[in-house]
RNA sequence: GGGGCCGUCGUUCAGCCUGGUUAGGACGCCAGAUUGUCAAUCUGGAAGUCGCGGGUUCAAAUCCCGUCGGCCCCGCCA
């Protein structure tokens, strides 16, 4: 080993030892005399001192080092001098006097400093990820990643879980996101696709007799990038057979809180609160509501019917709703930042937003105040009080909701009601089974195709299918889906009808699905399970604002890697071997 | 496919609205000075096709059109 210790290790309790690190130059500090340097390695700086009156060759040498060059330095542990100790520092109170340097590897002027506050473009981060990566930023966030592995194998192992991988190369799913493709040379004109996530084979499994099986599953979808989107993404994948619902949601309930806890320090409120999606959708205006602050949705329905506003009543009348915000102390907002919001919610698809501030006694200050009625007003809305503003969505009730969910995230980040540090898990229970699709006009499933129906709508399969619910489960953590999951249908002839339901064919289902269908036949156990998103969980986890920085690799929103700048065009060669010609359609 | 913001020395920003000096600051870089710094300091210096192409104009970083790239959003993501 060429070290004996590395840049985070040394205290007064090594003083006057001999030592050997090794790292990177961080910065060089040169007083003539004596040149100071911040030695850095992944787990800290350590400042070694070349001093020209104690080891005068050390010192002549140490002119020509510059930043991020690699070095070796010999030397003996010094207690620093009285006042010269750097508090900030965990190594501050003691320094190395380098008698031997050894230059490693020299470097180029980085195209920039390599310091967590240094502002610097994304862009040019990731075009030098090997670069970004040695900021103590990120290699927090790489450590914390392994930490949320490692403490997710750790629980499953001792629940009786078995890690089993599952095919990269697998075949093409007609439903769900785009593929992405991989020609077969060996089977010409065929492809095998990437897998979207595992989901067959850990039913497979399960079939398999496996019990109880998990996954760090890397998943591929070629759909367009967000913040909290890749290409491949990463989710810890797993299926449990003979459970229920509430078996699958207790495991992974006490799995969750064991990870956050044992790799993050975060204790997060137990037991995480349920929701309906119904509820959801009502009361946040989104399936995954951010629970981390107020500014819930207030129905208004039955006041807008009877109202004199004519907006109002005839939303009602044409079957509309009529929904509000109450934003509390929103009265002292000026006029032109309601202007402001009226835009946003017209960005978000609102014909309009109305807004009223409550003043003193209930007296309504709006243009539209001389249409509306304050007591039927502050009856509708018990928890108004003056000093409050209103703001009012009348639209189809998508709408309503859709405007009204976005505009409460956007009202909580402009008003800067998210208090840090504060964690909001939730499950949302009860989704329903199927949507009609107008596009295509057919059902698709909400969940996947696999999804199991609760006992009791299993009647109402044939007779009106959109008002069966799934025994589906989605995990919200701070208004991020981090995961999701179900009960699976287990019965072949469950699964035909459900394929029926979506307007699979007979013959479609054998080719995509055969091998699943057949499975079945033979003494399929009730099972089900659940798949975390870990990119999305360790960004969380991180405080960090892109699912970017806790990929080591990512692609841009061009789903490019400017550092490999992948994808890229293919040889001649390889196109004809594959028998792959590539036609440019204009 | 659509909407929005952004692109200026190596980096990060200002300048652009209201066209007109030598395009400016900070950090970094280079040279010199400096024995207790840790955002070291002091002195001096180098460094810019203003993303790219076209247009308007006597004159374009600045106005207009197109295009490329980055980010955010809608669609899409069973």
């Amino acid at each position: 080993m060429i070290r004996t210790h590395h840049c985070a290790e040394l205290t007064q309790a090594h003083v006057d030892q001999t030592v050997s690190l090794v790292g990177w130059v961080q910065g060089h500090r040169n007083h003539g005399g004596v040149i100071f340097i911040d030695l850095r390695d992944r787990e800290g700086v350590t400042q070694i001192v070349f001093d020209s009156e104690k080891h005068l060759a050390s010192h002549e040498q140490a002119h020509v080092l510059r930043g991020e060059f690699v070095i070796h330095v010999i030397g003996q542990v010094v207690r620093r001098p009285e006042g010269s100790e750097n508090p900030n520092l965990p190594t501050g109170r003691i320094e190395v006097e380098v008698e031997t340097l050894n230059i490693l590897n020299a470097s180029q002027t980085t195209p920039f400093l390599i310091e967590d506050d240094g502002h610097v473009t994304e862009a040019l981060r990731l075009r030098h990820r090997y670069l970004d990566l040695r900021r103590p930023v990120m290699q927090r966030l790489l450590r914390l990643r392994h930490e949320v592995t490692h403490q997710t194998r750790c629980f499953l192992h001792n629940r009786g879980f078995l890690e089993i991988e599952t095919p990269i190369l697998t075949k093409s799913t007609p439903e769900g996101a785009r593929d992405y493709l991989v020609p077969s040379r060996v089977n010409l004109g065929e492809f095998f696709a990437l897998p979207q996530s595992p989901q067959l084979f850990k039913q497979i499994l399960m079939i398999g007799g496996t019990d109880r099986y998990y996954q760090i599953a890397r998943c591929f979808r070629d759909e367009d990038l967000r913040l909290d989107r890749q290409p491949e993404f990463t989710q810890i994948d797993m299926e449990m057979s003979f459970v229920e619902r509430e078996d699958v949601l207790a495991l992974s309930e006490e799995m969750i809180v064991h990870i956050v806890k044992e790799a993050a320090g975060v204790t997060l409120p137990t037991p995480f609160p349920r929701m309906s999606y119904q509820e959801a959708m009502a009361n946040y205006g989104t399936d995954k509501p951010d629970r981390r602050f107020g500014l819930r949705i207030q129905d208004l329905q039955e006041m807008a019917a009877k109202s004199e506003f004519k907006v109002f009543r005839e939303t009602v009348e044409k079957g509309g709703a009529v929904k509000a915000l109450i934003v509390k102390n929103g009265a002292n907002l000026s006029r032109s930042k309601i202007d402001g919001l009226i835009d946003v919610a017209k960005g978000f698809g609102a014909k309009g937003l109305a807004w009223v501030k409550i003043a003193q006694d209930w007296q309504l200050d709006s243009v539209i105040a001389k249409f509306l009625d304050s007591a039927a007003l502050r009856q509708a809305l018990p928890e108004a009080q003056p000093g409050d503003l209103l703001l009012f969505v009348a639209d189809n009730v998508a709408i309503v909701h859709e405007v009204l969910g976005r505009l409460r995230l956007y009202l909580a980040e402009d008003l800067k009601l998210i208090e840090p540090n504060r964690w909001e898990p939730l499950w949302v229970l009860d989704f329903p089974l199927l949507e009609f699709d107008q596009e295509t006009q057919r059902h698709v499933a909400i969940h996947h195709p696999f999804t199991a129906p609760r006992e009791e709508d299993r009647a109402c399969l044939e007779s009106n299918p959109l008002e069966a619910q799934a025994q589906a489960y989605d995990l919200v953590l701070n208004g991020f889906e981090v995961g999701g999951g179900s009960i699976r249908i287990h019965q072949p002839k469950l699964q035909r009808q459900m394929f029926d339901l979506l307007g699979i064919t007979k013959d479609e289902a054998q080719e995509k699905f055969g091998f699943l269908l057949d499975a079945l036949q033979f003494g399929a156990p009730p099972h089900g399970g659940i798949a975390l998103g870990l990119d999305r969980l360790v960004m969380l986890l991180g405080n960090t604002d892109s699912i970017r920085d806790v990929i080591p690799f990512p692609k841009t929103q061009r789903a490019q890697c400017p550092m490999t700048e992948a994808p890229s065009s293919v040889s001649a060669d390889q196109l004809k071997e594959l028998h792959i010609r590539q036609c440019t359609d204009t």
